[in-house]
DNA sequence: CATGAATGAGTTTTCATTCAT
DNA sequence: TATGAATGAAAACTCATTCAT
């Protein structure tokens, strides 16, 4: 699964083949057909194991009755350290946008994490941190900010660190508090 | 090409064969050769045309004199529109990240488009107006937050229309101003 | 033709695709069919008008009344004269193992040249100068040696001048005589 | 391999189609592919091996210490033996003037078969018996003599056997001779 | 008669999947 | 359970031939 992972993140879903995948994990090719029904669920099977990783990040300690400030910063701390951890599973579950592969599960999944994004939001906007408009707004603000950020150092206009990553957090909440 | 423009869009350059690209344009397989050396070819002639449309976007009647929230406003304005216009287009040139098969020309072109941006923020930051650091910490946060609504509206998290548009706008420019 | 004779004669019949023949003959492709019915009427057509002019290097002017050893030289002088003066008719009338494209008319014009040869032979051998075996033994023996030597040289194993040939031709004559 | 030889003696290269080749061996198309990285590939590895054999004919068990004649009478045995027993070879690799798919390689074991018979000429030539001339020279010339004989043969013009074999060896033997 | 873009069957090659060992 | 050669359908690409202009 290692090996699929760097391999997908690297190339897409159709740009590899499962012989390499089994190369580059040091099996054999029909090995990979006793765990996984098709090459469809092994694509699938990686994306439900990293995108609840990510979901896991997010909910474990998450400070449900600190601040909004203090929830954001731990929110963008865990994507932050998410992707500093592995930045191929990060890659791979933000790069599906042609998922046609991808089951209702998977999608649904997807949609929960969002969904914890927005709950934030909502509690942000309750306590009058936040400001009010559609939290989807806020939550396609800044995680579409960190996105490009860390899309950026794939392409060496930028580079990967902390500091690059909590200035770009500090400009987004910057733009999320009310005036 | 515009069948391909929609088939790569949707699709992604493994997840589509060359035939179904010529049947979706009325033709016959072998005259997709005619005007392609490869399906390579076809897709980075693809990528150099939208990419330079978006260029062209960006330059044509730009207000070089002009404020910078009026830049910015307008440069904004060209992002929407191209995307309102061609968002298959749109779609297609901003999901490339895994493009090995884009050649050292479109890649640079790419980079040419980034730099209209840097080159807008270098000014505003010289007017005292845009906040100082890295060129394309700000840029990468208005284009990321912009993409990242672009998407959503393709995953039903959003509605596209220009409200929503300018909301998110002006949610970046709140953060890239000066205090 | 002559664009088809230099690209046959270099990369075989199947080698060759038409529109490259038209594009070295500064035609059409459709043009071609306006001359030819198909591909193999053309290689035939070719391959009839090369073997003929063979046929008329042989025969024309070909001293029947002079001696056996003046007409070997003749023949050879004709062969010699035409590999020079059309190197690329040469190699293309006698690189036809594989010919299953050419017609019964061609292999039998093929034949008639050998004939040419064996009828010499048979007149040398009721003259008492050439040794008497099968007359085709002869002049595969000789025709061989030829074929051979321009082969060597477009292999660069040997020199294309007169010299080499009549220094061929004459080990040729020294086995073919009786003793 | 073997249905692969056959077909590219009797169609050339370009004649032959990879799928026939697999249908004729009795293996799938694909499987072709997992023994040869390509066609061209496959051809050559056919070449490279039934040369091989070609040297070890003629190299085993080579009369180094013997007369001349006998070590051109072994020669020629080898050659004709070689022809006998596998045909299809031999036609294949003296079939290979056009062949611009052959790498280096090949052509430099083709080049060291000929040095072979190169080197028995100087031998003899050294010792007085061979006609002091170009050592290529002779070399193609006997060995002309053979191919033509077995082309003949291939195209009904000779009979194929041990006696009109020798009686070409024997002319060429005369020829080869100091006077 | 000349053209050359269009055709689609055929070519080389790839690859997801199977299955005998 | 692990293997990896075998499979054959499908992919990328070619090319002999046609035909509207």
């Amino acid at each position: 699964m290692a090996a699929a992972l760097n391999l997908f993140s690297e190339l897409g879903f159709h740009g590899v083949a499962v012989p390499r995948i089994a190369k580059d994990a040091g099996i054999a090719t029909g090995s990979v057909y006793n765990y996984f029904k098709s090459k469809e669920d092994l694509v699938n099977e990686l994306f439900w194991i990293w995108k609840q990783k990510l979901k896991g990040y997010y909910l474990t300690d998450f400070p449900a009755d600190a601040s909004t400030r203090m929830q954001f910063e731990f929110i963008w701390q865990r994507l932050h350290k998410y992707t500093d951890d592995f930045p191929q599973a990060f890659l791979f579950i933000e790069d599906h946008l042609h998922a046609s592969y991808l089951t209702k599960d998977c999608l649904a999944l997807e949609e929960e994490v969002f969904e914890i994004g927005r709950y934030f939001v909502r509690g942000g906007q309750a306590a009058g941190v936040l400001r009010v408009t559609d939290p989807q707004m806020i939550v396609g603000f800044f995680f579409g900010a960190f996105v490009q950020y860390f899309k950026d150092t794939r392409s060496n206009r930028q580079i990967w660190n902390i500091e690059n990553s909590l200035a770009i957090r500090d400009l987004c909440w910057a733009a999320m508090v009310v005036e």
